[in-house]
DNA sequence: TCCGCGCTGTATCGCCGGATACTGTCGAGC
DNA sequence: GCTCGACAGTATCCGGCGATACAGCGCGGA
């Protein structure tokens, strides 16, 4: 349920239960490392649910900037938008360990919504729960501070993947500082200077390699399920 | 189907026309100028459809500073990510005219799926719509960059609202610089400077007040029919 | 063992946006 | 006409982030 320790997404087990349950209908494909599962700008009509491997999802900017939105691990659904508002892509997937995902034709779908009526919902609550993570980034992003940036991206994955410690909660993903810059949009300096910051204020910890938010910051485990 | 001058969002007509031929299902509702609809932070199973007036919603960060996230006028939906999700209101929906509104309850819905497959669709578009505008505005945020922050709600407001004009692409919503900043997350002075420059670069015009994106910096009008 | 590489930590410098304050302008209301 | 207020335009100063460069450090492989 957990998925991959570099994972940035988890979804609510039922849905990628009931998402399973019609692997019959899905097409099964394998990725290497590397190779592109679909690319920003173009259109596609599939939506993807991954089984093994490791997928990132990222967007490159005019600039050249590439922007990592996510690392989507075992049960999660990625390209869902895109298919269903049949609009481009704004983003990219790659494969960046050997993946096999079951690839969903999004215009199937209607059809299976008549005898299936929460599965709609299941999707529904998916796309609803994702706009929602955009937009609290966005609530930080608009900041220019990075203490916000850093600290809202490692609290939403504190929230995700958190386990208890004695100095708060533990945030169970790895993550070098220049992954954090990418998801955070600020150099990889700052991002230096930043943790150094919140550990000094005493929010945030270090141990094992792995951070910890500091109780009277953290926020509480958010119940996705 | 264009909605309120100042409104920032548009809806695919179908998909408002179907909403409305559920109206019966509804509560309609009016409210006054100033009155909450729904608050940040609260849980609210209801989502809801705009037939009149104009409805701010925004979000309220921990430091005080208020991100205006859109203007909805008429024939527009709002409230449905945090209902669908049943996660906590991520927004606040203020009316800033009068407006009357459909309350509609999102748990009554799987029942109406299974002879409305088509409706599920239409909202899983209207999500997933969203979730690609929050991502393409969270694309342009990462950048500290204002030029780039303040062209990319001009783009997106041409995209919904533009029509033709001799130099490019005429945005026909009214908007203070005060509103520009509150949707960027610039300081107003920020803003005038910003928009200097683009009119000095030739990327922006002004026309009655009116902003036209020059034609070699717009990009197609979408179409969201 | 030693080398090389990826990651972290830190310094310097230049640039630019925020805060603040003030002026100018247009329009509505009396 | 006059006043007031909302909005736009501009100047000054300060702080902090990006760019760049480089040093320490740990780990894996030859």
């Amino acid at each position: 349920m957990s998925g991959k320790p570099e994972a940035t997404w988890r979804m609510p087990d039922h849905l990628a239960l009931k998402i399973s349950e019609l692997r019959h209908l899905a097409r099964e494909r394998t990725f290497q490392a590397g190779q592109e599962i679909y690319a920003q700008g173009e259109l596609n009509s599939s939506f993807y649910f991954v089984v093994t491997g490791l997928v990132q999802i990222s967007i490159v900017r005019i600039d050249g900037a590439e922007i990592v939105l996510e690392k989507m691990g075992p049960n999660t659904i990625c390209g869902e938008a895109a298919a269903f508002a049949e609009f481009p892509c704004f983003s990219s997937a790659i494969a960046i360990e050997t993946t096999t995902v079951l690839e969903f034709e999004a215009s199937k779908l209607p059809d299976l919504f008549r005898e299936h009526p929460d599965l709609a919902l299941a999707l529904l609550r998916l796309t609803s729960l994702k706009q929602r993570v955009l937009a609290l980034r966005l609530e930080h992003m608009v900041s220019n501070n990075p203490e916000e940036r850093v600290l809202e991206l490692l609290t939403r994955l504190g929230q995700m993947f958190g386990t208890a410690h004695t100095k708060g909660n533990m945030v169970r993903t790895r993550l070098t500082h220049e992954m954090i810059a990418a998801m955070t949009g600020v150099s990889r300096v700052t991002v230096t200077r930043t943790l150094k910051r919140l550990r000094e204020s005493g929010i945030l910890y270090l141990d094992d390699g792995y951070f910890v938010i500091s109780r009277t910051h953290d926020v509480e485990p958010v119940d996705i399920s």
